[in-house]
DNA sequence: TTGAATGCAAAGTTTTTGCAAAAGC
DNA sequence: GCTTTTGCAAAAACTTTGCATTCAA
């Protein structure tokens, strides 16, 4: 994702969470707003804990449960998505057009790999499609054995 | 899924089962049999506590530790797929061949239709080999608004 | 007989919540 | 000024673990 494609997506971001809290008249505030500066920077799949433990080293340094508070806010306004790999935390991405990507994840050290496939999206389309869904997001995970692990397990 | 593919899943999950607590040079267990006969017999996602709430008023009474620990021995077999849902228990599902679903899940009303797709199958391996990975499973879920919430939305 | 499995309770993790103080509108 | 948000710590929810005992091979 370039910059340009980058700002984009985070104008889109700010524009739908101003709408969101105006419609449930909530207020503003500087801690959340970094909270989601640092997400949006990050820009792949955190974990609270992640951004908690970048931001208590800075100058603004939230509390965990704001930051759980956040996610949870973004999380109802449908502005992440929130999923679990099996090491127990719980992660949030960011739900914006353009912005989706599909997992490969290791069973073995749990690594994360990131993907794309415009095929698989345009046949998940016209599944929904045949059963009169219209898609706001989705979530693919692949789960098997990564090159290093397959080969630590055969020996 | 008829009696009969339910009996050849059981068959299949057994075997593989007794295959692996041999390799792993570990015992069997009465407790953990039921547990499973009762996972099999469900034939759908439960969570731990699931498993012992039926199990307890039953003659045999596992300890909510031991369905933790056979779930997890499953798991570590390979024979089991740990998802969660957002009420925040983990779910496991029974994997064996012929037994997949994806699904499609209605962000307002949260009905679930499971599909196949061969093709979308054809692709994640393509993916995975592209990555080296060996895959063991997947899930696929497509959110958004079946055919009845989305003519409800518009009104 | 040896080592694995169990039950219980205690401990560990992750996430949520209560409350007083601070901040937004 | 009234309401939301925050930080902290306590609590809650879920899962794992230590240990003595029981059970399987």
């Amino acid at each position: 994702m370039n910059q340009e494609m980058r700002e984009k997506k985070d104008e889109w971001f700010w524009d739908k969470l101003d709408q969101y809290l105006a419609k449930a008249q909530l207020k503003q505030s500087k801690q959340r707003n970094f909270i989601i500066e640092e997400f949006l920077r990050l820009n792949t799949h955190v974990s609270a804990e992640d951004l908690y433990s970048r931001l208590k080293s800075s100058e603004h340094n939230p509390g965990l449960a704001t930051v759980y508070r956040t996610l949870n806010l973004l999380k109802e306004a449908g502005l992440v998505d929130q999923k679990q790999f099996s090491d127990g935390k719980a992660v949030f991405e960011i739900l914006a057009p353009g912005t989706h990507h599909d997992h490969l994840i290791c069973v073995a050290c749990h690594k994360v790999i990131e993907f794309e496939n415009d095929e698989i999206e345009t046949l998940q389309e016209e599944v929904a499609k045949r059963y009169g869904f219209r898609l706001t997001h989705h979530s693919l995970d692949l789960f098997g054995y990564c090159t290093e692990c397959w080969k630590a397990r055969a020996d």
